[in-house]
DNA sequence: GACATAGGGGATAAATTTATCCCCGGGCCA
DNA sequence: TGGCCCGGGGATAAATTTATCCCCTATGTC
């Protein structure tokens, strides 16, 4: 802390003050929802809110393929979109939970949707996708586990 | 064609044999649905070939902020996908024509759906999309003409 | 010849998105 | 002092997606 700092420098390039060069295209209703559910986990991240698991890590936990830093970027887009909220307890160790906000809730059909849709048509979809020379591996693990979860919580 | 032609080099790299580095994610139906309908246009493209826009030219017109080449791009990873078919007529000048599979039709919800979510809340997201220093410009063109060749259509 | 029509696609550059690494806060506990 | 817990986020590298350019097919017309 004694180093001699100057003001904060915001330099462009940089993940602060990162703008965009293009134009973001958000003509008709299909390109403004494109945008807000734009990133890999966002779905995801959607989904899992909708079914109570709230908590940075326990989202964590049910998604360990993502890493931790890209969940708080696009918590924080969706946060940002106005889709999500964010409540910080102030205790210590801290707890923090999102929830989604009622624009956040009104879009759940479409993640439904997309859910259903995917899962009654996995085997086509995995066949083709496995002719596809650019795919030479996939990953499965997240929904195996939100699954799991929901389960247990229906039973439970 | 006097050139001295070897035999095709698949050169890594290139656009040719490009191969993801990343395991694509495919646990859940939301992955899936994620990765079809993950590209600038796509749901506009399927948008336009739902409402009978099927030729590259017509396309290429409805959506002049996008460049032919990632029409193009796009339009055959949604074929190899089983998304659209192609139809190519053996004239001059060439005649093609895209159309939805049955796969693709049963999309079609679920971009009716992110279409009209996106037109019911315009107003919120454009405000806050304003907010977001990142973007500095936004680009309204496709879906006016869009709608306006649908009114057409349904006049003529 | 030059240009238009209608469609494809390689090479390569630029932009954007994800991934990796690593440090911070601040109690609590051994 | 060192480490754990639970969250946040800067810097920077790697991967992926879009954009730009330009050439090619083949016929018809000025």
């Amino acid at each position: 802390m004694s180093n001699s700092y100057t003001m904060p420098i915001f330099v462009s390039g940089t993940e602060l003050m990162y703008e965009r060069k293009i134009p973001l295209t958000i003509d008709c209703g299909l390109h403004l929802t494109r945008e807000v559910l734009n990133g890999k986990w966002k779905p995801a991240l959607l989904n899992a809110l909708s079914m109570d698991i709230k908590r940075p890590s326990e989202i964590l936990r049910l998604m360990p393929d993502a890493s931790r830093r890209v969940l708080n970027v696009q918590l924080k887009e969706l946060e940002n979109h106005g889709i999500i909220e964010k409540k910080i307890y102030p205790q210590l160790p801290p707890k923090v939970e999102y929830s989604l906000t009622e624009v956040g809730w009104s879009l759940m059909p479409i993640i439904d949707a997309m859910n259903v849709w995917g899962d009654a048509n996995r085997n086509f979809l995995e066949e083709v996708i496995k002719q596809d020379p650019k795919i030479v591996q996939t990953s499965k693990s997240v929904c195996q586990n939100l699954q799991q979860l929901v389960v247990d919580r229906k039973i439970g």
